[in-house]
DNA sequence: CAAATGATGACCT
DNA sequence: GGTCATCATTTGG
């Protein structure tokens, strides 16, 4: 492969920003400390959780493409969101068109826009504000409409940020066919990271 | 068309 | 620890 030819990739990696073209397990803990910014707010990236397409039984991509996972089968570089008991929850599209892989984003702290995000988040303290995968996309705004969303357009734009100084991984949250995966990572030093086996305890 | 299924979140004890 | 409202999507009849 010669290395000016990277056909089709959706995706072009910036400075401090992750190469998306590969695994999501290699690419889920380089997201941690990374900025998500959508047209009035920003976060930063706390929580997340690899899903390895057709080798994961977790994954949504496991029995093959549907309508609703075809963006992980896409070019890297774009935004996956899908519903869930009635929430939003986005992952980053990862590896070459034809080959599902992705990273759940779990949890975030705003760093910009807090007011437009405590509008849309009325009554919840600033850590809680982007925490969980529900959470994270009804701070930010994104909704369904933002499915297939290019990572680097007006909609959403993924830049770099100030990595974690203590990283942890432990099993993904409200997975039963985890099969021993440890596939979940988070800023050990974050208050904003989801409750669930939260190392030690999270402050508000 | 009907039913089952969650990568959830809020609230309760 | 536990219950349950909620809804897009998938799958089966």
């Amino acid at each position: 492969m010669s290395p000016g030819l990277r056909v089709g990739t959706g995706w072009d990696a910036r400075p401090g920003v992750p190469d998306l073209n590969r695994s999501a397990l290699e690419v889920a803990p380089l997201l941690l400390g990374c900025v998500l910014r959508t047209p009035d707010a920003a976060v930063r990236i706390v929580e997340v959780e690899a899903y390895d397409g057709a080798l994961d039984p977790a994954s949504h991509a496991f029995r093959g493409p549907t309508r609703r996972n075809a963006v992980m089968f896409g070019p890297p570089g774009f935004l996956y969101v899908y519903s869930l008991h009635g929430h939003s929850c986005l992952n980053v599209a990862c590896r070459e068109p034809g080959v599902a892989s992705a990273v759940l984003l779990r949890a975030g702290e705003v760093i910009e826009g807090l007011d437009a995000v405590r509008a849309r988040r009325p009554g919840v303290s600033d850590a809680a504000l982007a925490r969980g995968p529900g959470n994270l996309c009804r701070a930010l705004g994104i909704t369904l409409a933002d499915n297939g969303a290019d990572l680097a357009g007006p909609r959403a734009r993924l830049e770099a940020g100030s990595p974690p100084l203590a990283l942890a991984s432990g099993p993904r949250v409200n997975v039963s066919s985890a099969g021993g995966r440890e596939w979940r990572f988070w800023d050990a030093d974050s208050a904003s990271v989801s409750a669930f086996k939260r190392h030690p305890r999270a402050v508000d």
